[in-house]
DNA sequence: TCCTAGTTAGTGTTCAATCACTAATTAAGA
DNA sequence: TCTTAATTAGTGATTGAACACTAACTAGGA
């Protein structure tokens, strides 16, 4: 029985397969054939709505894309503290990472690192707008007295995305056995603690959880 | 005209082929016909050296690991500050990757995450060890008051080597257009900074390069 | 001489990709 | 409004390339 349906629909049914079974299979060993399954379709069906399989990567690098930037804006609307609105950021991030861990699959994936060159520098760009959004919180906690201002809000900002990343890596590997949001959250107040003016600032006890 | 080798011989021009190209080609596009011409023999004769390809990667692993124990051996011996030997620690740790940047790429690889067991499990310990390393001299650190210690010294190894897996990754994404030793001490520093007795505490003008 | 590093020739499998074709859907015109 | 032409989603069969791996043979050197 043949079950068709819009290439629109199609489309993103076989969008959302590949990020569901990118995660499952990795993916590196996630076959058209796979996705074709998971789908409804025989494997040349893929072809019809994406042509070669590096535009299917492509798409999802879009998909995973404009996940990011909703949730970026999403947090970036809270007005509180410049702080707050970076531990806002962090968590909207990591919430996102544990709820598509495909995102750190393909981050890690030859596909991105040896053969898609336009999936490279999709992400590449991704990474790119979140430390500048990152930065630009730190240098306004910076001005508004919440953080020293003896760094370059640029190195903060690496630092705190290599605690997501470094986060993410080891959540991977340990077969993610622990709570990616809360454990994130709590190395984010050790950072920011180190960030902050002067010890005893205040804010040592602050719990996120 | 053949070139007969001891087959130790061999084998260690095997891995290092096998190092060399894993960098240049990526862990997963890399074929045993590739390191076979790399080191002038047939595509089967590797197969006489290593009866499996997991063999191989096995062997890299347990090279790479004796590699990292060496410098981690070194940058231990040093009888400085424990911060100081933080510092060696992680410095000695960037040179190898820089060096050998087939490392992060097979850490990131397929032939790790899904496919080979013995491989990832070989790098999960490394990890751990190189964890443990850091969370140790940290707590020495607090001891000798060199640094607070309001915090847990292994959430303070967890952010030190997110620090380095961050800086791999950005530098591997980026097509390694910086100094990967230079920007990690420059980063670390004002990590060690934040981690740091009180504001001012007087070594805010390190220079460590 | 005999052990073993290395070769030549070949197999089985896994995939992306192609091609000729069919069935469902849409739209035009009498 | 109903027939029919055009469009488009999907199929079945297959192909060709890439690769790990094998078996049987060959030659180099203590």
């Amino acid at each position: 029985m043949r079950v068709r349906k819009s290439a629109e629909a199609r489309k993103t049914e076989i969008i959302n397969a590949t990020l569901r079974l990118a995660d499952k299979l990795g993916p590196d060993r996630l076959t058209t054939e796979a996705i074709a399954d998971a789908v409804g379709l025989t494997q040349p069906g893929i072809f019809r709505h994406f042509p070669k399989k590096q535009d299917l990567w492509e798409a999802v690098a879009a998909r995973v894309g404009s996940m990011m930037e909703t949730r970026w804006e999403k947090a970036r609307t809270d007005d509180a503290l410049a702080t707050d609105r970076i531990r806002a950021l962090i968590s909207a991030q990591l919430r996102l990472i544990q709820s598509t861990p495909a995102i750190p699959a393909i981050l890690f994936s030859r596909e991105l690192h040896s053969k898609n060159k336009g999936l490279r520098s999709a992400f590449f760009g991704l990474m790119s707008r979140f430390h500048r959004l990152i930065a630009d919180l730190v240098t306004q906690a910076c001005a508004a007295g919440e953080l020293r201002n003896d760094f370059d809000p640029d190195d903060a900002a690496f630092i705190i995305i290599g605690l997501v990343q470094g986060l993410a890596v080891r959540w991977s590997i340990s077969g993610r056995n622990f709570d990616l949001t809360e454990e994130g959250s709590r190395l984010l107040e050790l950072q920011l603690k180190g960030f902050a003016l002067g010890r005893g600032s205040g804010n040592g006890e602050r719990n996120v959880s």
